[in-house]
DNA sequence: CGTCGTGCTGGAAACGGTTGCACAAGGAAC
DNA sequence: GTTCCTTGTGCAACCGTTTCCAGCACGACG
């Protein structure tokens, strides 16, 4: 394999003057940076990033914990960060870490502990202190998307605003037996977001004085997950409620999918509406309140970027509000 | 930062004999081992990975390079390949490329020609020759997911075999009137997987005498994307087939979604079949063709890291055929 | 008693870049 | 005519490992 001395002979200069001129960085005549240039590309010369890294301490590469690859916020998430990263020229590998998982340890011990990365993204991964502190410790500026972390800049959205917001409409609808479909506490998800989306429809059915026992039912965070819990609620014709918040679309596409099948019209008989803003949303013609998790994955990455950039001035732990938007379907209305 | 130097010196021996203790390379006294191993546990010592590829030429991290990360089949071809990695003290470095991306030439001419990996695999991208041979060159062994690349070894199932298996199914339960709703030629998969599915409908219709025109319904691959197409299948009573055999199992959701809105019956006034094995088949009861991409990923990882091992016999380029098998549920059934 | 093999250790040379420092040439400022 | 700053270049040190080679002690073997 071609060397940057071989560059540097073929050219005629030294290896730092061919260094500089391949960087960029410091003095170089156009007359030799171009000298050296051409007998790069003549050779094929493409530079070891390990050689380096080992001298600047900067490795162009980004680690990523995300708990699930396969849920459709995840993916996103996961489609944007490596979109925004590698158009900055930063490299992505990634860590699928449950959020109670075996592996987790090896991880932060074996592979995030070396110096392998200039900083970590964690997405809906809640982090101990002592991870936190780990990280810290090595210099390399975190990120979280998805939930707070103490002392760590994180994106996300306002779970509790968005539940409020989602639960508000159908009351606004005139609804008043509405029911929370949302996740159960053993799944792997973290930050508490399932109970988050609790609170803020609580709050919302409690301001409406509508609040009674019995209103959360517990679901897995998938589609079938949804369907299972929709077809146990709306079983029983006589307690069937007339609207219902999912936690996610994914959620509300399950009880849609329910729903049908027991023949009960949407939304006529019952309206049903989400959070997140999935795309098979227009399909199921779901009014959903949309959080753009691209758009996080943006945000995350700028500001860690940023803080690679400006090592003087840390990343301001604290959150950062991402926006969400309620779009008005046809599976929301008022009840007969 | 600790180096080795400083366990050496903390443990009073020369920084050769803490490499060997640590690595577990090369003579070392047990006495010996334990000093070196104590001092670095005490000063918590990690190695450096760069520094350690530079002179190894080894990196213990490969790139993988993916089309999708949303869909189905490739999220879960990426869980699994991390797992695997992870498990054999991998890193995995991901670059989502869209077939025909602008991104695609400088991801290889910037990242790929970097000897930062020891290995790359390849999910459903088909390679060109330039792109083979510049990973060859570099002496990094190539091992493919999804189809066929010339001279490299690839993992893949039949699916020409699955498409006939599929549509005998169909034929077997007396329809005659079959339709195949898979890929359009635009959308962005390559290894022509769309061609080769409809190969196996065609040959399979043919081999019963039932090949005729227009059976084949172009398709995004997506669940909207059946969704739409079976609203204009389906809309039209009296060309309605009484069977589709649909080349994904999201197309088949899709389907079974429009079927629904229209009130047909399913199975007894329309069968659907699809390949996959998604886990939404269960909940709406589909009948269809199980791949097992998790196992094509962990095939891949064994190959791949097979061929890091033993250098000097190269991957045998050629196909290794990845099992499928028929699972049936109630979406199939004969006519009325 | 020489020679050889084995187990163990240390010195030093890689690996392939970047960068601090010295130095030279030329123009601007005084 | 000094002095100083800017531009351009080269030498050499350095980043943190691994590994080649040499050397030493010690027992076995002829």
């Amino acid at each position: 394999m071609s060397a940057i001395a071989d560059v540097a002979r073929m050219a005629g200069v030294a290896k730092a003057t061919a260094s500089r001129a391949l960087s960029g960085r410091g003095y170089v005549s156009d007359e030799t940076r171009q000298k050296v240039v051409d007998a790069a590309a003549l050779i094929g010369y493409v530079a070891s990033p390990n050689a380096a890294s080992l001298v600047t301490g900067r490795t162009k590469s980004i680690g990523v914990i995300i708990p699930f690859i396969s849920r459709w916020f995840f993916s996103e998430i996961l489609e944007s960060l490596e979109q925004s990263l590698l158009a900055e020229g930063y490299d992505m590998t990634l860590y699928n870490l449950p959020a109670h998982s075996a592996e987790r340890e090896r991880v932060f011990d074996f592979f995030l502990a070396r110096k392998r990365f200039d900083g970590v993204i964690s997405v809906g991964v809640e982090l101990s202190d002592a991870e936190v502190e780990l990280l810290h410790r090595l210099g390399r500026p975190l990120v979280g998307i998805g939930g707070e972390i103490p002392g760590v800049h994180t994106i996300a959205i306002d779970d509790i605003a968005a539940a409020r917001l989602a639960t508000e409409h159908l009351i606004s609808l005139g609804h008043t037996d509405i029911r929370h479909v949302g996740g159960d506490q053993v799944d792997q998800m973290d930050f508490a977001v399932h109970t988050k989306r609790l609170t803020g429809f609580n709050t919302a059915m409690h301001a409406a004085g509508l609040s009674r026992d019995g209103r959360f039912a517990p679901c897995a965070f998938t589609v079938p997950g949804g369907y299972e819990t929709g077809l146990a609620l709306f079983g029983n014709p006589h307690r069937r409620p007339t609207a219902v918040f999912a936690a996610s679309d994914e959620i509300a596409f399950g009880l849609i999918v329910a729903a049908r099948e027991l023949g009960i019209l949407i939304p006529s008989e019952l309206s049903v509406i989400g959070i997140d803003g999935h795309p098979y949303a227009e399909m199921f013609r779901l009014t959903t309140i949309e959080q753009h998790p691209r758009n996080q994955a943006r945000m995350a990455v700028e500001s860690l970027l940023g803080a690679l950039e400006q090592p003087s001035a840390p990343v301001t732990p604290g959150l950062t509000r991402a926006p969400t938007n309620l779009v008005m379907r046809s599976s929301t209305s008022a009840p007969r």
